[in-house]
DNA sequence: CGCCCGCTGTTTAAACAGCGGGCGGTGCCTTAAT
């Protein structure tokens, strides 16, 4: 039997599903042939079956790690729901005596799917249980958040990569619905992805009508945004920048609001009332979303821009996954942008990566990421980010299975490479904030801009977002094939880049040291700005 | 970087302008105190 019968075969019996797509198929056939794997694959897509089915045809455990412990529960739930051999969690949101059970179970050979936090993974005693277990297939859900969290909120999604060596490298399944090409590339690299095949599946949510409001003043955007809400069809979902700003517009709107401050209970009944459309409208903060498979949303408002298009294009994506007609509406102010620079730029840690170095520095032989950690004054949280800019400035190595050296010399040349680390790091963020900004500014096809980010293209203006209804969208295609899309190009001052974006008198290049920049065209004719390579 | 809120001072004494300080988002996990 072929691998693909093979897999179509187990679908069907264990899980019901009555056929597989051709994209599933490769992904699963890659894993069994012990490839790595990285999916890009949209919600309601059957990611999960990827791993799920060859689950089964390979021995030893599935290792998922998944960020919500909410959406730990609700997997295990839905493979409890199946034939499928059990699944377990192992967190600290369950009672201990269910977290025992489910090692127990785990190691007697009962579960076959372990689901966890990237901090889990991050204990000694975890990790050494793990090895013992052998899993064979390590799944990274929601893999967007490696690059999204890891540099500084969660800093225990960039050492996953050592945890995969650590448990003797199984093959690794990487899975996202939403990820640009630098996402992709962090996903890569700090997973330590070897050759992986790569599964990037249809962007296009042609059925999303895409437009964008500007206002001048925040009291204009405030009525525009209560005005357009009032008016549209629900139920629906608005955005908003802060914890304050969800709660004055759900008031205004006679809506519920939703974000981190609130308590667990609260957060709870407004996800519950939201799915069962006891709610109709949702004012919330980016903490609003993993996990939320509602069909039937109508727009996706977003009050306030968000600070990357992956993050916009994740929001809006959780509109019309019915198929019908939805808006994704961005109620635009330049001043706006602020924020969001504000919220990517956190100060670089001196004094912690001095002190981390010096204790590294001091330490008799290899010492593992917790050892380290309590050896200094820091949460765990700024110990990790530390230990990790450390070892992306290479003062850091492995020099012994899940135990880590210094390399360098004193703590002041750890703290000068690492802030040259953070800085470049912060240099993304920024050009992925000031792309939002050509997003919103473009009088170009709004979809074809959020296509060509992700990589794809559109031959046409989509004829279904505003500035192809304003007409203005036609006037930007650009006439002549120079600096197309996936064009290698070199700048002065700024290095090797790739261009990702072309409109009639500008082109916007992904540059590898100097994140995304745009250039008018004029201007790079004239003084010879740029060059393909 | 820009807002909001609260304080000050002004002035058709009850409300309003002007100014400055503080604040702003995501979730694990742990453990101590009720």
């Amino acid at each position: 039997m072929s691998r693909h019968d093979e897999l179509r075969r187990a679908a069907r019996e264990t899980f019901g599903w009555p056929d597989l797509r051709e994209d599933q198929l490769t992904a699963m056939a890659a894993l069994l042939d012990g490839r790595d794997v990285l999916a890009v694959m949209p919600t309601g897509s059957g990611k999960s079956a990827i791993y799920q089915v060859p689950a089964l045809l390979l021995d030893g455990p599935t290792l998922v790690v998944s960020p919500l412990t909410a959406l730990q529960r609700d997997q295990v739930g839905q493979i409890a729901d199946s034939e499928a051999p059990d699944a377990v969690a192992v967190n600290s949101a369950q009672p201990a005596r269910t977290t025992t059970k489910a090692w127990d179970a785990v190691t007697e050979g009962d579960a076959e799917y372990l689901f966890l936090a990237p901090e889990q993974l991050a204990k000694d005693e975890v990790l050494e249980q793990l090895a013992e277990i052998r899993p064979s297939l390590f799944v990274v859900d929601e893999a967007h958040c490696v690059s999204s969290w890891g540099h500084d909120f969660r800093p225990d999604y960039l050492r996953l990569g050592h945890v995969i060596e650590r448990l003797g490298r199984p093959r690794v399944l990487a899975m996202t619905a939403t990820a640009g090409g630098p996402v992709r590339d962090d996903i890569v690299e700090h997973l330590g992805l070897r050759d992986p095949v790569r599964v990037v599946s249809g962007f296009d949510r042609a059925n999303l009508y895409l437009a964008v409001h500007r206002s001048t003043t925040e009291e204009d955007k405030r009525n525009a945004v209560l005005r357009w809400v009032r008016e549209a069809p629900k139920p629906g979902l608005v955005y908003a920048a802060t914890r304050k700003d969800s709660e004055r517009y759900a008031e205004e709107l006679g809506a519920v609001a939703f974000h981190a401050g609130m308590k667990a209970a609260d957060r709870k009944r407004v996800h519950e009332d939201f799915l069962a459309d006891r709610v109709e409208v949702v004012v919330a903060t980016s903490a609003f979303g993993m996990g939320i498979d509602k069909p039937n949303v109508r727009f996706v408002v977003h009050a306030s821009v968000p600070d990357s298009v992956d993050s916009y294009y994740q929001q809006i994506g959780r509109a019309g996954r019915d198929g019908e007609r939805a808006d994704a509406q961005l109620f635009y102010r330049p001043e706006d942008l602020g924020l969001q620079k504000f919220l990517t730029a956190r100060p670089f840690d001196d004094k912690g990566v001095q002190e981390l170095a010096e204790t590294l520095r001091e330490q008799h032989g290899p010492a593992s990421p917790q050892e380290i950690d309590g050896e200094v004054q820091q949460s765990h949280r700024r110990a990790m980010n530390n230990l990790n800019l450390l070892e992306q400035s290479g003062l850091v190595e492995e020099t012994a299975q899940g135990r880590f050296s210094y390399t360098g010399t004193g703590p002041a040349e750890a703290a000068e490479r690492a802030a040259e680390v953070s800085q470049r790091r912060r240099k993304l963020d920024r050009s992925r904030v000031e792309v939002m900004r050509e997003y919103a500014e473009t009088t170009a096809c709004r979809r074809q801009f959020l296509l060509g980010y992700f990589g794809e293209t559109l031959a046409e203006p989509c004829g279904f977002c505003d500035t192809c209804d304003a007409g203005t969208a036609a006037e930007q295609v650009a006439a002549d094939g120079e600096f197309q899309p996936g064009a290698s190009v070199r700048h002065a001052e700024w290095g090797i880049g790739q261009v990702v974006r072309r409109e009639a008198e500008k082109v916007t290049v992904l540059f590898d040291e100097a994140g995304y920049r745009s250039l008018s065209i004029p201007a790079v004719r004239e003084r010879g700005l740029l060059t393909e390579e």
